[in-house]
DNA sequence: CGGGTTTGGTGTGTAAATGACAATAAGCCC
DNA sequence: GGGCTTATTGTCATTTACACACCAAACCCG
């Protein structure tokens, strides 16, 4: 949630949107915050996030508040939850609505913008003490994700678009961040199993190491099963 | 949406709540709709929705449209989905927070408040044009309700405390509705190997036929289980 | 160029869950 | 007591889930 500017007139009454910038790097999930350049909560690490102009659609609000940041446009959107609470803003009334955003974290390069907002990714389990409810926000966004990226397939929106096997096992086993990890064999069993994925007949370079084949979701087939009623099942 | 009154004050930009009321006489799923008394959208069928008051938690708010309504505290209530289009309102700029509530049925009277506006049941098939983007906030709700019966037991919320095993299964043939209804005895199974009902030592009564056992659903032992790491799965 | 290191890639067997299937039992009504 | 209606129960075949270990391929370095 930002601020700045014209308080006065949005107040006492507004809406907002925030957004959960979330991004894979081989390692971990991250999640994209902005340090807070001035008050409430200034210095406060945060969720990117505008008020919504009065003839503004919510969605176009959050692909406008994630561009800003980003400069990426067209990639996954989700609205997961709305938070009311009468005190949740300390400068008046502000209900703001809860997106998710999947990208490929080499996309990002640090604009302007977001350079003078400070915006860092943090590894979701240590994002510490954050402004405003964006704890409470982040956890939602948080478990949305879990569940979803087992059920449909949005884990290859935080992948490059060409991936390899490992890559893929990699980003499930910290998404879901269980007890134990994924099988190797049957990951992969049950992944080729479904058919969405295709060779690219070319392979990994500069590993020290046996290079892997690339593949790629091939979202048509994916359209096209999931009329013939398949479910994505992870 | 209701916007009687003090339209001036709460314009340019309100929110509201919209409750999607669902019920289950023991044949259709049921979804519980006012007729509008005034403009805009006069005499159309809407779901039932308030204002949010400035000083109102947007919970407490869908619990106060639900009470209103039915007289009913203390049910089952769930955020789905915000919807915030630009034009969605004709009078300004409103966004609504979509709310789910289940209800058993028989414990809805017509009360005074609901009459006013000729509230009704009305089949979740058959609810002809709504006012507002109703239709799409209903299909929304719809959408989440169907998947989540399946993951969670919120079934029996729609059902008296104390059920038989065919009546459970005809609530989830018509939420679900698959087009094969479930298979009795595997259903029966299925259900009864979590454990999580209790028979009552109970029979039916008054019906023209062999009576059925009653079962309770079982909360507590619910609880424990979670805490074990069941998941909940029909 | 050869041995060491690292990750890639693969199959089987067992247990559990799913899903298709029909006959008998129990109560009510007349 | 006979007829009607719904309740209740088990088996088998198939599929799915899960545990588990070894060889292969490429690179690096000496």
């Amino acid at each position: 949630m930002d601020t700045t500017g014209e308080v006065g007139s949005f107040f006492k009454s507004a809406f907002s949107v925030d957004n959960v910038i979330f991004g894979f790097d081989g390692g971990d999930l991250k999640v994209l915050l902005i340090q807070r350049g001035q008050a409430p909560f200034k210095d406060k690490w945060a969720l990117p996030g505008d008020l919504v102009y009065p003839n503004e659609d919510l969605n176009t609000a959050a692909e406008r508040v994630l561009e800003q940041l980003t400069g990426l446009r067209g990639v996954y959107l989700e609205q997961v939850k709305t938070f009311g609470a009468v005190n949740r803003h300390p400068l008046g009334r502000v209900i703001t609505v809860a997106y998710i955003s999947l990208i490929k974290i080499s996309n990002y390069t640090v604009t302007p913008a977001s350079f003078a907002q400070s915006a860092q990714w943090h590894c979701v389990d240590q994002v510490g003490d954050l402004a405003f409810d964006h704890n409470e926000i982040l956890e939602s966004c948080l478990r949305r994700l879990r569940r979803k990226v087992r059920t449909a397939p949005i884990g290859f929106e935080l992948l490059p678009p060409k991936f390899t096997l490992t890559e893929l096992q990699q980003l499930y086993d910290s998404v879901l961040s269980l007890p134990k990890r994924l099988d190797k064999r049957n990951f992969r069993k049950k992944i080729l199993s479904m058919n969405l994925l295709v060779e690219c007949h070319e392979m990994q370079e500069g590993v020290a190491h046996r290079p892997a084949k690339l593949y790629q979701f091939d979202r048509e087939k994916y359209e096209q099963f999931i009329n013939e009623g398949f479910v994505f099942d992870i």
